[in-house]
RNA sequence: CGGGAGAUGGCAGAGCGGUUGAAUGCACUGGUCUUGAAAACCAGCGAGGGUAAUACCUCCGGGAGUUCGAAUCUCCCUCUCCCGGCCA
C-alpha cells in the first residue's frame, strides 16, 4: 500500500513516478482528496468523543451530589446521535480510501527505466555462453524421452497440467532438494508452509483484491491456492513486530504454485513453460530499509549462482516500469537460454517491494522506541518446471537422451 | 462432523457496569551494586491515529445490541483448546 501521508505531501512527485506504472493521475487525486476529507471528519469526531467522555465521567459526581440526572442524560443522548452520524461518515470514507489504496501499485524506484512492456527491459549482464550444437536442438516437448506426459495431465485435470515420469519426476525432486540445500548454504533457512491461504494473507502481499481472477479459489471456503510461496512466507510475519536483532530474516521455501493464467490464453500452450500448477523454490527476505538493497543483490546472486552451478547460460534483466509487478518497486529477472526456442526465457524473478507489502501486512520492527516498517523482498530461487525445460533443451543429445548436470547426480 | 471450555498487552494471568489502556508474574530496556557476569534493588516497558511536543481519539478475537457509561451484560460470527467419530 502507498504511504498516504507521503501522497498528501509529495503529490506531484509520486504521481510522476507512478506514471511508469500507468496509474492515472485522477486516481491519485481522488485518493488524496478522500484522505484529506477523512482527516477533517475524524478531527470533528474526536472532538465530540472527547466531550462525551468528559460528560460521562461527570455522571459519577452528579450521582454523589444527587443532582437531577435527566437533563444530562438528554444532553448526552443528543451528542451520541451526532457521534454516530459522524462515525458513519468516517467509516464510509475509510472504506472508500482503502478500496482505492488497495489497488494502487507500488512506486517504482528511481533506477527503474521507463518502458511499456517486456521489450523495453534492460539487459544487465550475460552469464555463461549458450551451448553449441552440431544438430538442430529440439524444443523440450519435442524430445521424446518419456519424461513429460501432457496427455494424462489433461485427462486428470485439464490443459496446462502435466505429469512427470521416470527421470523427469526424479529430476524434479532432485532439483527441489538441491536448490533448498544451495540456498541454505547462502544463509536462507528452510520453511514448509500451507499451500492454501486466506483473504487477509493474500491481501498482505498484494494479490488481493485486484487479482482475484488469477487465483484458484476453494469452493465453500474463503481460501485460495497460493500462486507463489512468497504469499505464505512473507505473511508469516504479518501483524508482528520483529526484534531488530533478528533482521535480516532470510527464508527459502519449496511450494507448489497455482495460477489460473487468466488472460494468457494462447500463450505457451505447448510444453511445461506455462502451467496451472508448478513447483518452485522461493527466496523471501525481511530486512531493515537501509539493508534491503544489499539483500536484493544477494538474492539475485544466489539465484544466478544456482543457474551457473547447473551450467545453464542466462542473463540478468532489469524490468522496466511497464513490466513491473503490482507490489514491486524494482525487479530483476533471470532469463535462461533455451536452445530449442532459440531465446532467453524468464526462470527467476527477484523483487524488492520496499515497505509496500509491509504496510499492507503490518510487518514492523523495533528501532529503539519506534516501530518502523520493514522491507520485504522475494524472488524465485528457480521455477522447477522451467529448470527442467532448460536442462532438457540445453543438455539434449542427438540420440534424444539428456545429460544430467554433474552436480545433481548425488540427488537423483 | 457431534459434545464441552475458552478468546485480555511479547508470553503467562487478574479484572464489582463508572479515572481500567487495564493488577500481578515472566521476558525485555535503562540505572545502582560488581574487576566482569549472575543475583538483588530502583525505574521504564502494548498498538494505531493525532501533535512541533503535549493534549486528545480509537483498540481487551470480529460484528450488532442494552446503557448516560461496557474488557465487564445480551445476540450473531470466527478462531483456539479438550472429549468422541472419521482419517494421512
Amino acid at each position: 500500500m502507498l504511504d498516504i501521508k507521503l501522497l498528501q505531501n509529495n503529490f506531484d512527485e509520486i504521481s510522476k513516478k507512478l506514471k511508469k506504472k500507468k496509474v492515472p493521475e485522477e486516481t491519485l487525486n481522488e485518493l488524496k482528496e478522500i484522505s484529506i476529507e477523512l482527516k477533517k471528519e475524524r478531527k470533528k469526531l474526536e472532538f465530540l468523543q472527547a466531550e462525551q467522555n468528559n460528560n460521562s465521567k461527570m455522571f459519577k459526581i452528579y450521582i454523589k451530589e444527587k443532582k437531577n440526572l435527566d437533563k444530562h442524560k438528554i444532553e448526552l443522548l443528543k451528542n451520541k446521535e451526532k457521534i454516530a452520524e459522524l462515525n458513519g461518515k468516517v467509516r464510509e470514507l475509510e472504506e472508500k480510501l482503502s478500496k482505492i489504496a488497495n489497488i494502487v501499485p507500488n512506486i517504482p524506484l528511481e533506477s527503474v527505466p521507463y518502458g511499456e512492456d517486456e521489450s523495453e527491459n534492460i539487459e544487465l549482464s550475460l552469464i555463461l555462453a549458450p551451448p553449441l550444437f552440431n544438430f538442430t536442438p529440439k524444443e523440450h516437448w519435442e524430445i521424446d524421452n518419456g519424461w513429460l506426459d501432457f496427455k494424462r495431465g489433461v485427462k486428470l485435470a485439464k490443459s496446462r497440467f502435466t505429469v512427470l515420469k521416470h527421470d523427469g519426476a526424479k529430476l524434479s525432486r532432485a532439483l527441489i532438494n538441491y536448490m533448498l540445500d544451495f540456498n541454505t548454504k547462502y544463509g536462507f533457512s528452510e520453511v514448509c508452509v500451507p499451500f492454501l491461504a486466506n483473504r487477509e494473507t493474500l491481501r498482505g502481499t498484494g494479490q488481493l483484491p485486484k487479482f482475484e481472477n488469477d487465483l484458484f479459489k476453494i469452493e465453500d471456503e474463503d481460501l485460495f491456492l497460493i500462486p507463489t510461496a512468497e504469499v505464505p512466507v512473507t505473511n508469516l510475519f504479518q501483524n508482528e513486530i520483529i526484534d531488530q536483532n533478528e533482521l535480516p530474516i532470510k527464508i527459502t521455501c519449496y511450494s507448489e504454485c497455482f495460477r489460473k493464467e487468466a488472460g494468457s490464453a494462447g500463450r505457451d500452450t505447448r510444453g511445461l513453460i506455462r502451467q496451472h500448477q508448478f513447483s518452485k523454490v522461493e527466496l523471501v527476505s525481511i530486512a531493515k530499509p537501509e539493508e534491503s538493497e544489499e539483500i536484493f543483490n544477494l538474492m539475485v546472486n544466489c539465484a544466478s549462482d544456482l543457474l551457473t552451478s547447473l551450467g545453464l547460460a542466462h542473463r540478468k534483466v532489469m524490468l522496466c516500469g511497464g513490466d513491473l509487478g503490482f507490489s514491486a518497486a524494482k525487479t530483476v529477472d533471470l532469463e535462461v537460454w533455451l536452445p530449442g526456442q532459440n531465446r532467453y526465457r524468464e526462470i527467476s524473478s527477484i523483487s524488492n517491494t520496499l515497505d509496500f507489502q509491509a504496510r499492507r501486512a503490518k510487518i514492523r520492527y523495533k528501532d529503539g522506541k519506534k516501530n518502523r516498517l520493514v522491507h520485504t523482498l522475494n524472488g524465485s530461487s528457480l521455477a522447477i518446471g522451467r529448470t527442467i525445460v532448460a536442462i532438457m533443451e540445453n543438455f539434449q543429445c542427438k540420440d534424444g537422451t539428456i545429460k544430467i548436470p554433474e552436480i545433481l547426480k548425488d540427488y537423483m
